[in-house]
DNA sequence: GCCGGTGGTAAGTAAGTACTTACTTTGGCC
DNA sequence: GGCCAAAGTAAGTACTTACTTACCACCGGC
């Protein structure tokens, strides 16, 4: 096996024993027998576990695979199709975080621990997405669409009932035992709640009745 | 010192730690130190370390100073007041994290670790609270006032904008750069988004104008 | 005055921990 | 085949971990 499959393949297995069990709770005899493999060649890939924890933080946070939240909304912001622009925000994140529960878990971890990475992705990707969402609702709050009011509560709001749902599918509640909605239904729910809550009603739109 | 106070004091100081540095990354010996006893004290009072994990979990749990989301808003529930039920029910919640923000990590931790205890809390606390203000918004459902749709993601929005603002505040942004909004505010935005998202505009209702 | 029990500790132990060293296997190339 | 670097390992090292043991100091009651 070449030096950067077995890289790549530590990698991977130390990315799910960390969501597991955090940095703290895993150890690098662990890691080396789930990849089996012996400990030493860990410490010849990643020089120390530190390093290794790293790595995976910024593989995961910085790979392709990361959201865009810029272009995955960009033709409804062209449009001003409020609808689309939340939903189409909202499944893309319940879709991501369905798909790769490992990095909530990680990246939780890693806030809790207080890594700096957690606050490097706050910075970059947070950050981004209250700017995009924020800087949309202002305008459309100049077009009298929206009620006037801080763009950034807006945005906690409707970045809470996102975040929030995954967690609770990902961590508290994975049996879904106090709701089981799938992501469509959900960015559907979400966005109409939202909308409704700060449209002026100067704008037509379609009500359509939210079905049960 | 009576062997009840420093049982206590073991407790507080650990808790601390837990809440900062998790269940795996805190040693026995960092709490002997933090509480100025030696390590043998801590398991005179406590055998493991176990142990004295799950009675600081059931100790914040469950002691008094619990949040109890049914006397907060039982008032206001008996005279459908739409507004107080869901806002006070907020800034109790956010007025508890801000109080006492070890809890809120203390119970990540325990949930990513996947202590029982966290269960035990999702079980016992959030799914009350889901009953709670699901039956509410049921009834009101059937006086016409708020628009059909399940109770539950409702009730998951809510929550959702409430638990994700606090653990902004804690964890994320505790330098607040991105929102920096009382805890009173915040209450009655997430009420008003809410509320003016599932209601049918049937029932009359004041139209105030939210500041900015 | 000395006794027992309570509150406390110093100095362990055995099992891990991250990390290293000295060594063996493997596979491609002449 | 013979050579050599890269891939891999077994068996460490030095230290930390959770947990124990054996022992001390105080203090109210007789």
């Amino acid at each position: 096996m070449t030096a950067e499959d077995r890289r790549l393949q530590i990698l991977r297995v130390a990315v799910s024993l960390f969501s597991q069990r955090g940095f703290g709770g895993t150890t690098t005899k662990e890691i080396a027998q789930a990849a089996g493999v012996s400990e030493a060649m860990v410490f010849r890939h990643f020089a120390t576990k530190q390093e290794l924890y790293t790595a995976i933080l910024d593989h995961k946070a910085c790979s392709g695979d990361a959201m865009n939240p810029e272009q995955m909304v960009a033709e409804a912001l062209k449009q001003k199709d409020d609808r689309a622009v939340f939903e189409q925000l909202a499944l893309g994140a319940l879709d991501h975080h369905e798909c790769d529960p490992e990095f909530q878990r990680l990246l939780l971890h890693a806030a809790l621990e207080g890594h700096e990475l957690a606050e490097m992705f706050f910075e970059k990707f947070v950050r981004r997405v209250y700017e995009l969402l924020g800087g949309y609702i202002t305008e459309r709050q100049r077009d009298g669409a929206m009620v006037k009011i801080d763009p950034s509560i807006v945005v906690r709001s409707f970045i809470g009932m996102i975040i929030h749902h995954s967690l609770n599918n990902n961590l508290w509640d994975p049996k879904r035992r106090l709701l089981r909605i799938s992501n469509q239904d959900a960015a559907k729910h979400f966005t109409e709640i939202l909308l409704n809550g700060i449209s002026t009603g100067d704008e037509p739109k379609p009500k359509k009745r939210i079905k049960r």
